[in-house]
DNA sequence: TTGTAAGCGTTATCAG
DNA sequence: CTGATAACGCTTACAA
């Protein structure tokens, strides 16, 4: 019955009288195609509702068009952003978001990536976990491209785009200072992934250098919940710490609340919190948070730019690895100087 | 260079010293193929990294695996959940999920339901906006089926997911009213979608039913930012409202933030104040927000379900219109009997 | 169970 | 500029 009947250029090509090619050179830019004809089989696609198989084409040319975003926990506001800005310059590059959830299970990412071999991708963007040594090099033999997104890999091919995490880590120390904080936290989750760890040990390492030894704590995810927890077992050590840096802002919101709420604590005159990625909700009043925002559209820029640029000729490897800037965003959490 | 080349079911074929079919036929569940081939043929298979190629397999099949989910404002964080959970579930079903962004511009649903059909997407799941009439029309003629979340359409073919809003809103009224409040508010965005107006016409009605007049202010998006404006300009009226119902949390966090800050109120002793959808942030501690819960996961289930099960054959219209229950959360800001 | 061959809807090549 | 024809990589009768 409602069987699936796409209409096809053949049907085209017959209501216009022309050929078939005639027809896939009227959609392809660039074909040389004589107005009139052009205009006929125009209309007859108009008529028809015909719309040209990617499928078809992409078979032919080889280049699907297709852009596999590699993501878990996407429902985090960061992620979402993230995926948000990406799903939308991909689409003004002619491209096509396709978008896959991992877990944070053995494999997952590997099975992702299969998926996206399978749909034989142009490229993929990944933003959680890493992938196995032979599916990546199995990805570049077969063409596929690579991005990480703020992930840690020493392997030649893929794009690697990163943020001066330990950079900021060391400015926000600064800023701890001079507001005359002593006793320094950091809040990390368990999760361990590369940049949170780069924005830990650059925090760390800045208060050694500054003479201070900084008290951390890891547990949990990367979420609100954990900042509460983390915000329980900080700031009940003596001496009570009075600056942490949260390894994100979901987890200084969570810090926020907790302190507030469970410690009575003022922020910023008994507490200063500075937080990571300029979420939304660091902006709400409630928050009014001090934190470093990634230059999400940076990101996605530079992503599906290498991405839609031919690929590296020779062998003349050009630069495969990218570190942007965060901006140091201030709001209240921090008193100023 | 680095062209693409993936391997193909023919390689595969000659390494392992069989037919190509014999290949299709290993990778085809439910295929007859003899233990020892279908060995061979794994073998070389893994050996040589093959994945099927599965535009070639949906050109075959007619039957791409692929399904669209068009959203808008894909960052806020009930939008962002709703897509995680369906795109989770597709997963589960053995099939892909394709995004598509869409701004608020005429015409940017059907740009990305052409994009569905040229990918020849087995169906799409509309989250934003509304198609138009016609395009809709052409995919289902075309045997893509559609899924429309919280959108008002009275086509027959596509499935419609709707809440009970009206149900929702009367059920918070009765709260309210327990809770001893009299002036009586609702706070909702510009953007008038279906859902959002049956929030807004169910909470009206029921206040009139109880014989108070509700103060219905509409500004901006659907968003923290609206919140804020939202409470500005209801709280400044006289009399000022007691209770306020926010058509999302997004909403809700906003009006309250300008509550406490700008008005000095206390929540729930001054103002009432409840929300929908139940996101995340409405758990924060800044907030502990009285809420309606959309079944994001029932939603997800419903919608993949449908588009898995086999087309409706024959004129047999079945059901095309799922309602399905809020649940309401209870929190601390309304106050209980 | 296996291989052969036809066909899915395109695009690219090559005469005209 | 146009139309035939050969791919692309797969599935699926059909015949062996």
């Amino acid at each position: 019955m409602s069987q699936k009947e796409f209409v096809s250029a053949r049907e085209v090509a017959e209501r216009a009288g022309v050929s078939r090619s005639a027809v896939s050179r009227t959609f392809t830019p660039g074909a040389s195609v004589s107005p009139e004809t052009r205009e006929k089989v125009l209309a007859a696609a108009e008529a028809l509702g015909y719309q040209v198989n990617h499928l078809a084409r992409g078979l032919m040319r080889n280049e699907s068009g297709i852009v596999c975003l590699i993501v878990s926990e996407l429902s985090t506001p960061y992620r979402a952003t993230l995926v948000s800005a990406l799903t939308e310059r991909l689409q003004n590059a002619g491209k096509i978001a396709m978008l896959i959830n991992t877990d944070r299970s053995d494999g997952s990412v590997d099975r992702a990536l299969r998926q996206a071999i399978r749909y034989r991708a142009d490229a993929s963007i990944i933003l959680s976990g890493m992938p196995d040594k032979s599916i990546t090099q199995q990805c570049l033999k077969s063409g596929l491209r690579l991005v990480l997104i703020n992930r840690d890999d020493d392997q030649q091919g893929p794009l690697r785009i990163n943020m001066n995490d330990a950079d900021a880590a060391s400015h926000i120390l600064d800023a701890f200072l001079q507001a005359g904080c002593r006793h320094l936290a950091f809040a990390n989750s368990q999760s361990g992934t590369p940049s949170l760890m780069a924005r830990e040990r650059g925090f760390v390492e800045a208060g050694r250098r500054a003479g201070l030894e900084v008290q951390v704590a890891r547990h949990g995810q990367t979420g609100y919940e954990a900042g509460k927890t983390l915000a329980q077992h900080l700031l009940s050590r003596t001496p009570r710490p009075d600056a942490v840096f949260c390894a994100t802002d979901l987890i200084a919101c969570g810090f926020m609340d907790a302190a507030r709420q469970e410690f009575s604590l003022s922020i910023p005159q008994d507490l200063c919190v500075a937080g990571f990625d300029n979420i939304e909700q660091a902006a709400w009043l409630s928050y009014d948070l001090t934190t470093f925002s990634q230059p999400v559209d940076r990101i996605s820029e530079a992503a599906v730019a290498w991405l839609s640029s031919p690929p590296e000729q020779g062998s003349g490897e050009a630069v495969t690895t990218l570190t942007l800037k965060t901006e140091l965003i201030w709001r209240s959490t921090v008193r100023r100087a």
